[in-house]
DNA sequence: CCTACCGATCGGTAGG
DNA sequence: CCTACCGATCGGTAGG
């Protein structure tokens, strides 16, 4: 296996371990036995144990922001259209990436400084933008006028079952999900 | 201070270590500085660091378990009341028990057999009653038809920002998060 | 990529 | 309730 090969099975190792133990309980020895190496070799191709967790973070980190800078620049699409493309970039991003988006959603607590403040700088900027996003919609009068804070958060936890529950390969479609999910949230239940 | 003053003091502070580092995090040397005692000490109150979890985890799967029975047993609220009144329990459980129901939430995965599975059957059952008045809602025709695992797990999910979100005493009121979030759910955002 | 090893820290116990 | 200490395990390095 290519060097770049290696590593990049280290992440996805260490991304699954991260999920299922969290951080601090994931020891590089585990690491190490599931990618076939002795711990020591591990840092030949990382730097260190908050590195691969960094990685994880940021990468995720700058694919949402990327995302989310794409669809405010998309004028052709109104509010409505908007927090419905960012609903089903949550759900894309939490089915094509389960792994990798469920450590970023909880481990990165564990970052030290100062990749903790700079993570939750990104972090702020992008619940900024939702938020003023759902705050237009208000104004407008597209969506009910509501505190915009609860709003937002409710929408952002709304996806975080599926880090758990979804499995590729599942009988159930992401279309479907897709589809139920953004009315449930946008027209409700009943 | 009495000796079960002392030890409802560890579990507090400890329910509160655990959700701010994680359990695996969270040594007992840290929480022995915090109530102002040597580590070795614990012990003449706890018998475990697990039994903390063990505690805090199981006292609140019986509330939730208690609580989904008073409901499901209440035969003056139709199904649209019950869940609403579900809705509310949740938020007053995130709300006056933060701490506790954030490690009750997100490190439980860290129980020992044969406590896990206890665990895991405990809500498993939880969630069983909840989807299943869903699925009566909709078979009522009061719930639009829709995948029952989908629909039960956003709902649930919705809930998880209270934990890390809401401090005692802030300007907004349990009463306006209850008001919104409920019409959020029940009728949409649009 | 491995063996051998480092200091630090872990949960927990003995004994008073 | 403390001091003193245990074996186990941690992330990481030296050296080849």
């Amino acid at each position: 296996m290519a060097n770049s090969q290696k590593k990049q099975k280290i992440l996805e190792v260490a991304a699954r371990l991260f999920r299922d133990k969290g951080y601090p309980a994931t020891s590089m020895r585990h690491l190490a036995d599931e990618v076939q190496l002795k711990a020591s070799s591990l840092y030949n191709h990382i730097g260190s144990k908050e590195e691969i967790l960094q990685t994880i973070c940021f990468d995720n980190a700058h694919r949402f922001a990327k995302e989310m800078k794409g669809i405010q620049e998309n004028s052709t699409l109104d509010v409505t259209e908007k927090v419905k493309a960012l609903i089903q970039l949550h759900i894309e991003m939490a089915t094509q990436e389960i792994t990798s988006v469920t450590a970023f959603n909880d481990e990165w607590r564990h970052l030290s400084e100062p990749h903790l403040s700079n993570f939750m700088k990104m972090r702020k900027e992008y619940e900024g933008a939702f938020k003023a996003l759902l705050q237009k919609g208000m104004e407008e009068g597209t969506f009910k006028q509501k505190n915009a804070s609860i709003l937002l958060y409710t929408l952002l936890s709304s996806f975080r079952w599926l880090y758990d529950w979804y499995k590729p390969g599942k009988s159930i479609q992401i279309q479907q999900i897709k589809d139920e999910m953004i009315d449930s949230l946008m027209n409700g239940i009943s």
